[in-house]
DNA sequence: CGCCCTTTTGACTCCACTCAAGCGTCGTGG
DNA sequence: CCACGACGCTTGAGTGGAGTCAAAAGGGCG
């Protein structure tokens, strides 16, 4: 974490230069990263900061969906309830997502800060204008759908087929990929959602996501660390386990 | 099914004035029908037609992302497989239906023909060419993104979270929906795909998807007809019964 | 230090899975 | 035209993995 606040100081420094999005330190790895400089005024014309609190809902299943957003810091739980409470969350989304795509103006899910969260806000009367002179941005916005799409039939393949403990191994194989790709190859991979939230994201109970932790530390193929941090002792195996291996390959 | 066959006879008739798209008669809900004339000729400059036996592969997921398909008639299962062989369907694909938006040019998926098919196949080539011309073809596929997202959500909180009997009764009415938005809103709705489709789609096995549907029918909810079609005797009980309503109304 | 909330662990239950047998339908070939 | 076989669907009996209920252990905060 103390290398992403340092950024973030940094960018503070030069935020008074006019646009906030000139010094936003996920620019490039977000749906702004493809816009130049004139685009990027434009959008940052419409686009409104706000802060959220762990816990805060930020929209609802069903509210008219009236804006798109960009996570900046933190991590929002995208989730769906039946009408007795049992709920499923959809998806986490981190810093440099995109969020609120919807049809039909409607929310089909809701979103809620698992930590404190920083938010870039678009109102969506806003964005249909600035698509209609920015290509580009229609065309950023499909292949975000495109890439949630497939993580939702990754999802689906899990829901639908695989076992708790497969679940456990993939979902935190999913993590470590993402921290990865977004330059933080560390064996050590941050956790910052509740047992409740990945048991209700993986289709389990919380008790059976413990379950199959401690199984995983048993195991050694991972260690789990204080403030929600989990070491990756053996990646090998770990990918074995996601995908219907049995764990006994030593 | 009459009806339709007679629908595409009359095209027929119509075939040779120039573009085959003038005389489709799925253009109208397709991604093709927001489309003016002179668009819609750019885009059969570059369609091909063709016909999927049932059971016919059109593509493997892994594969290199060289087209996008429009179903036309017929039925396509979209599927991933784990390496020990479990499959997950993730989902069904429709005439009037868009296949094939992919990400990283793979696709994530394989598209098997569930029946007898007809499909347009645009080469993605082609397509990123028209797409610079035509703002609204890449509207039109960020809508259906959307919408494809809208019901992967949904899937997820049924896989995730509803009993094998909420399932069934889920799919059966998201079948019927689908009929009536199409308009044929009939209390008959065709089930083309098989048990083990419908048990691969649903996280199920085919005996417990077997189970449901006799439950459903003792329950005088459904009737199951010859050549896989259900009546539906009681909406509103299936619909309960569909978000954990016990069925226990009368 | 003590309280509260989350997480872990334990004992038992149950829904859906597995294995197995019967049934119905369709297509084929005698 | 019917007999046969193949395949898909249904039904039955028994098992097991994850759920439920309950209690202990850990961790963070005032």
């Amino acid at each position: 974490m103390a290398r992403l606040e340092f950024a973030v100081a940094r960018s503070v420094a030069f935020a008074n230069l006019g646009s906030p999005c000139a010094t936003c330190e996920i620019r490039k790895i977000g749906v702004c990263g493809s816009l130049d400089a004139d685009e990027l005024r434009e959008l940052c014309q419409i686009v409104k900061e706000s802060d959220c609190p762990e816990g805060r809902i930020v929209f609802s299943e069903g509210d008219a969906a009236e804006n798109l957003y960009n996570v900046v810091r933190g991590a929002i739980r995208l989730s769906k309830l039946l009408p007795d409470g049992r709920r499923q969350v959809t998806g986490f989304v981190f810093p440099g997502d995109f969020l609120g795509i919807a049809f039909n103006d409607i929310y089909a899910y809701s979103a809620e800060a698992v930590s404190a969260t920083h938010l870039c806000r678009f109102p969506r009367r806003g964005m249909e204008r600035l698509v209609k002179s920015i290509p580009n941005l229609e065309h950023r916005l499909l292949g975000e759908a495109a890439n949630e799409l497939v993580a939702a039939q990754d999802q689906m393949l899990l829901l639908g087929r695989k076992t708790a403990k497969e679940r456990v191994a993939s979902f935190l194989l999913a993590l470590a990929d993402r921290a990865r790709r977004r330059g933080r190859p560390d064996a050590q991979v941050a956790v910052p959602m509740s047992r409740t939230d990945i048991a209700d994201y993986l289709g389990l109970t919380t008790e059976t996501v413990s379950r199959s932790f401690t199984k995983l530390k048993t195991a050694k193929i991972i260690r789990l660390e204080p403030h929600g941090l989990v070491t990756i002792l053996d990646l090998e195996g770990l990918s074995d386990l996601a995908q219907g291996g049995d764990g006994t390959d030593d």
